[in-house]
DNA sequence: TTGTAAGCGTTATCAA
DNA sequence: TTGATAACGCTTACAA
């Protein structure tokens, strides 16, 4: 019934060659193989539309041409967390990328309980790109699987990464002096759970040194911290609107947050940016698109997958393996002003 | 160097057993071998850490336990079609599903003149789930491919491919009606490209009953097509703003492209739903957090996905494969009003 | 320049 | 119950 699949023994018999000319051509290494078979052999390729089976070639060369792609997932339902455009961004560049070269990227989120060694080693992964943070055990396990890794977002000090990433902690600053140059003085932080090596406390304590540079008091009763998530931006800009009515301005890390926070805000009586200022963190493709539109710390999402999706090709093709290793690459930040930062007077 | 993989052969040989003896207990075919051979098995299996390979296993087997999940992708760039939140939201439920049973996704767009096929057959999926619409040369490739297939969101009428979707033409009605029963008579409608058996030409022809069953006039005038973006949108807005005094509704028939529409109107000098009034189609998750929160006609991506992949998952186990074949499965409409659309006097 | 054959890590058939 | 071993589709010495 099911059509039998073509093999290089079927375009070898069809050629009339043997199957080492076949793979010969299929492998640049045509200069073994005369030109009139060549020609011969290719149109048997495409007589019988010939497509050789990645995963026999990569039995023998122990590769796979997949490249793993792990994000974070919710808690509670498994499953990834798209919610935050970040990462769909993020993902539509190093797909495009990587395709260019051939690769395909395998999709994962990391179950609790599992190992990520599992699928790197049953799938034989030749590459991954790991986005975020995770518990200190993963990054041991991507040690031993032993394939060129690179960390996105992420404070492992560990030369056997490269890592791509931005410079949160001046993200924070930059955030927070932006808001303090505006007249602010009572500004707020909501983000997400501040976890060492995470690059939400880095962002925090840029929060902290524009804070302290400005001779402003450090307040713990202004952090709210939770999650990654809108709901608690609304929750925080919720309570910000009933109980903190000194709070003039708030640094939410992430645009998914800092809109959470003006709906609450919001829905509780207050307007952005009269009442109070919301500056955010990504400047994810929406964050201009909406109303009000946000200001915001711009980093370039699409770049950074670029780059990292490029720093692991070039680790996948070196022959030693180790161009790139430890290389930590920071891309530029910058503030981009829209409109929900009002300048206070006096 | 770099650390040898372990294979079946070690585990065999540490356990001191054939390495059929490893690959019956690893298979479940455990009544061929005693008790006592399956501990220390699983003894070698733990010590070594011993972990299959997929791919060796797919060679005889052939089989990959991959999935392969198509999705548009933008013109220009070439990049996953990723700044429609729907689709991210779709895959992330594809994911979760699938991976419950040990598959992996693999992600790709499908260039222009390349053809599916090659991925499908070199990379011997197992299944494939392909949202959108494509020309038709894309879904004859399938067919080839032989394996099983569902199409999320298209009319392809083929008893080949498994459907899930909606029905588009309904909600283009409902749409359109909750409009005119708003007491609106002049009502644009913005949206991608109407091709032939795609859902935007459904949820069109769904416009234009509705609008003929209340006995207005189809003003080619109010059509808006273009792409599935927010710039078609917001473009499609602010023209309406300028040219249009008359349009008092707009269909858009996609979330991302109402929130265009309402920010070209709004950039413009019109307020929604004062001014026009605003409905979208899809219902994703941003469409009830971003202001103004917007009334849109719902359906369940994530419920959508989650069909799909169970659906595929089905005809991949069942013996015969032909299980879910030719299905059309229609998930629920629904209209949620939030606050774009308004009533008109009189 | 071409072909033979070993081997990649599995599964599954067939004998023992 | 167990174990050799052929086969899966391919690459690559090595021979011819």
């Amino acid at each position: 019934m099911s059509k039998k699949k073509v093999t290089i023994k079927d375009v070898a018999s069809h050629a009339g060659v043997s199957v080492a000319a076949v793979s010969y051509v299929l492998n640049g290494k045509a200069h073994k193989v005369s030109e009139e078979t060549i020609g011969t052999i290719y149109e048997s390729i495409k007589a019988l539309n010939y497509i050789p089976s990645i995963s026999a070639r990569g039995l023998v060369k122990n590769t796979s041409e997949l490249i793993g792609v792990i994000i974070p997932q919710t808690e509670e339902h498994k499953q990834l967390v798209f919610q935050n455009p970040f990462y769909s961004e993020m993902i539509s560049s190093i797909e495009s990328v990587v395709r260019e070269y051939g690769y395909h990227i395998i999709l994962a989120g990391v179950e609790k309980g599992k190992s990520y060694l599992d699928i790197s080693i049953s799938r034989n992964l030749d590459g991954a790109i790991i986005m975020g943070v995770y518990p200190e055990k993963l990054y041991e396990e991507c040690k031993e699987a032993d394939i060129p890794i690179v960390l996105i977002d992420s404070y492992i000090h560990d030369d056997y990464f490269t890592n791509v990433g931005i410079d949160d902690e001046l993200g924070g600053y930059l955030a927070t002096k932006h808001l303090i140059d505006n007249g602010h003085r009572h500004i707020a932080i909501v983000t997400g759970m501040i976890r060492r090596d995470g690059v939400v406390e880095k962002r925090f304590l840029g929060y902290k040194r524009a804070l302290q540079e400005a001779g402003l008091f450090y307040n713990p009763d202004y952090v709210f911290e939770h999650s990654v998530t809108f709901d608690h931006g609304f929750k925080a800009g919720g309570h910000i609107a009933r109980n903190n009515p000194d709070i003039t301005a708030v640094f939410a890390t992430a645009d998914l947050v800092a809109f959470g926070v003006i709906r609450g805000l919001m829905e509780n009586g207050n307007s952005v940016p009269q009442d109070v200022s919301v500056i955010g963190f990504d400047d994810i493709a929406w964050a201009g698109m909406l109303y009000p539109p946000l200001t915001t710390v711009k980093q370039s999402i699409a770049q950074k997958g670029e780059r990292a999706a490029r720093l692991l090709i070039e680790q996948l093709r070196s022959t030693d393996k180790k161009s790139t290793e430890g290389t930590h690459s920071l891309l530029p930040l910058e503030i981009v002003e829209r409109s929900t930062v009002r300048k206070l007077n006096g």
